[in-house]
DNA sequence: CCTTATCTGCAAATCATTTGCAATAAGACG
DNA sequence: CGTCTTATTGCAAATGATTTGCAGATAAGG
C-alpha cells in the first residue's frame, strides 16, 4: 500500500531500460503485455496474449499487441517461433538472458512446449562449419513427439473396448 | 521420338504410385508441378513454383499449385518449412526417401539453403527422452549464418573506404 | 467413344498480420 | 501541478499468403 511499482519481472525491467535509451514510453498496454509475456510459460500467440490482457484493459486493441511484440522482437527481448502443424501464426518466447539459446520440444498430442538445452548442437555447428565453411550464427531446433504424460496416457487407455 | 513417358524423377514416380492406390488422376498440372519440385534445389515457395511452371502451361492457376502441394504433403512426399526472417510463407522440400531426415542451413545474406545430415541429433533426441520421458518422433534443425561464399565476400570488400 | 468422378480455373473468403490516420496520453519542462 | 510535444494507441481498412465454393473441363475405365 506504499510502493507504487510492483517488483517487475526481468523482461519488463529490460524493456524499461531500452525505453529510456530510445526516448520510448512505458504505457499501460505495454506494461500489461510485458507482464503477460513474462508470466506465460506457454509461448503464447499474439491473440492469446490479447485475450489474457483484455480483462485488465478492455480497451486494448489487437494491433497494439502486434506492435508491442514487433518492438520487443526488434529490441531482441523476445523471439518469434513457428511450430509445424499450426496455422501460419507466430508464438513468442522471452529471451532469458541468463539461459543461453534453448530449444523446444512440442507434444503433438497436448501441444505443450518443453524447453531444453542442447549443448551437443555446438558440435553440430562446428561440424557443419568444418565441412561447408562460412559461419553459423544461430540454431533453431524443434523436436516433435509425445510428451511423457501423453505417451503414458496413449499407451494405457481403458483396454476392453 | 518413340517412348511416350520421359524417364520421370523419383518424386513423380512416387506420386503416380499413390494416385493408383487412391483413385487419383495424373494431370498435366500435377506433372509439371512435380517436375518443377523435383528439379528445384531451392526449396521453392508456392509462388515460385507457379512462376516456374507458368511458361509451360499459361492457364495454370495458383490455387492448383497450392492444392497440389497440400496433396503431396498429406501423402508425405514433400515437407513444408518456414524460415526465419521471411514473411509467413512456406517453402517446400521433396522428401528424399533414401536420405534420412536432413536439416538446413540458411545464409542470411544470399538466402541460399544448404542441406546437411546431423547424426549427432540422434544423441540429442536420446538425451531429451532420457531426461523428460515421452518419445521424440522427428526433429527440425535450422542453422542460420553466412555461407562460405558470403562470408568470404563480406570479409573482403574493397578495403580503402 | 462415353461416362463420371476427379481436377481445375476463377473469384470470393479467410486468417494472421500490418498500416494510415486522427485522437490520446506519457513524461519533460517550467 | 498545468502545458506542450510527440510517441503511442484504437479503429478501420489494407495486405499477403493460403483456402474454398462452384461450375466447367478432363483423366481414365468401360
Amino acid at each position: 500500500m506504499n510502493r507504487k511499482s510492483a517488483p517487475s519481472d526481468p523482461l519488463t525491467r529490460h524493456a524499461v531500460q531500452t525505453l529510456s535509451s530510445t526516448g520510448g514510453r512505458m504505457t499501460t498496454q505495454r506494461r500489461l503485455i510485458l507482464a503477460a509475456l513474462a508470466a506465460s510459460p506457454n509461448h503464447p500467440t499474439a491473440e492469446e496474449l490479447y485475450h489474457q490482457v483484455l480483462p485488465k484493459n478492455p480497451a486494448l486493441n489487437l494491433s497494439t499487441v502486434y506492435r508491442t511484440l514487433r518492438w520487443l522482437e526488434q529490441e531482441g527481448l523476445i523471439n518469434s517461433r513457428h511450430f509445424e502443424g499450426e496455422p501460419h501464426q507466430d508464438r513468442f518466447d522471452p529471451v532469458a538472458d541468463e539461459k543461453a539459446d534453448h530449444h523446444h520440444f512440442r507434444c503433438r498430442a497436448c501441444n505443450r512446449i518443453i524447453e531444453f538445452d542442447a549443448p551437443l548442437l555446438e558440435q553440430v555447428k562446428q561440424i557443419f562449419t568444418r565441412q561447408q565453411g562460412g559461419q553459423v550464427e544461430s540454431a533453431a531446433l524443434i523436436l516433435y513427439g509425445l510428451c511423457a504424460d501423453c505417451a503414458a496416457a496413449g499407451s494405457d487407455p481403458t483396454p476392453g473396448h
